[in-house]
DNA sequence: AATGAAAGCGGACCGCGGTCCGTTTGACCC
DNA sequence: GGGTCAAACGGACCGCGGTCCGCTTTCATT
């Protein structure tokens, strides 16, 4: 449908515009991929099988991509995005219109919930920085937002990211495997964030 | 020098006492790969380059260490030991001798420092379980015991490990990339530190 | 329609982590 | 010493991520 406009605004979309065949074959691939990670799980879907799915050659997927990482990063993209919705613009106490630390609260269980369910897809997607990606900006931005609202004074983006750090896949997972039953840990991080938001107000 | 007392203490290391040249390979392996992560940086260590130093086959090092997180977990336990000996018995304000919370703004400062410092050793030695490295057990544990020394009532295992988490070498790498000072980053840790611990007393 | 150039393509190729299995070595008993 | 057996060895082998480069497709221009 972008197509019908091209015409009637040729100065906005010139600098670099890609050809054609690259935009369907990137799109071939992301599908395949959607598609594979949701049928085999993550871990099992190799490069080739995409491209082999996707009808392309290895070559294309890297060029599109860059690497393994990279393809699954706009996988994750995919998934989270219904989740940004509902951060954004769902039912309290998620979604505005609760309580700031009420929020806070159910941010926390939330994403918990969230990595734990995309836990294999996310640590596919994590290279050396899982951080980079825009699902951790997000979730970054919007506890620093809550802190804010919650009046506390500090160092926020700082602060936001040692309240999401203890989130982690790998740490929770970890937490798991050692005996902690879910409830106590989201008890934990819902203590660790009201000592938190505690100092202000 | 465990070999004179062996005859002396039979009983004791008999049930499943290893082969001499097993022992042998292990430690030319283990030698190996300290040398060489120390000369070539843990990155551009491959498993084949620590045979051939060692003088073994390759099925030999997979053997021993399971694989390459193994073998680097060893290497990195071998890195750390001096500095849990100064967090143990050292100076304080690391070491003991000086107030639970100085002590742990000590740790904060000197564990970040560290991570920082080892920080390809770590990620290299990181599975999808970085926190089951005894490292970071031994820093669970000694965050705990200063928090529990600072009368911090709670969930004290699971609040040491939410103040551990954002001193993670992915994490403040990132930090800095972001243009985020180290100091500043220290002083953060230090805030959200003395927040957790202010709850009490 | 013809043409030139560059953006894109794809599969042969490489290196590394990890496995497998036939062979060797060392420990223990006679 | 000789025999036995399990533990250990080592290198050929495999699969996957990632690169490279000669060939093809697209698109702007005329």
């Amino acid at each position: 449908m972008p197509d019908a406009e091209r015409p009637l605004l040729p100065l906005l979309d010139d600098p670099p515009r890609q050809r054609r065949d690259a935009a369907r074959n990137r799109d071939a691939v992301l599908q395949a991929a959607l598609c594979l990670v949701a049928r085999e799980g993550a871990p099992a879907v190799t490069m080739e099988s995409v491209a082999e799915a996707a009808g392309v050659g290895k070559g294309t997927v890297f060029r599109r991509f860059g690497n393994r990482q990279g393809l699954m990063a706009e996988v994750l993209h995919q998934s989270e995005l219904e989740w940004q919705a509902s951060v954004i613009g769902g039912e309290p106490p998620l979604g505005p219109g609760a309580e700031p630390l009420a929020r806070l609260l159910a941010f926390g269980r939330s994403r918990l919930e969230l990595n734990l369910r995309h836990a294999d897809l996310i640590e596919a997607a994590a290279g050396g920085d899982r951080r980079s990606h825009p699902a951790w900006a997000f979730a970054a931005l919007h506890v620093r937002h809550l802190l804010g609202e919650c009046g506390v004074a500090g160092d926020l983006p700082l602060l936001a990211t040692a309240l999401l750090a203890p989130l982690d896949v790998t740490i929770v997972r970890q937490q798991l495997r050692e005996g902690y039953p879910a409830d106590r840990i989201v008890a934990a991080w819902s203590d660790l964030a009201r000592r938190v938001a505690a100092a202000a107000d």
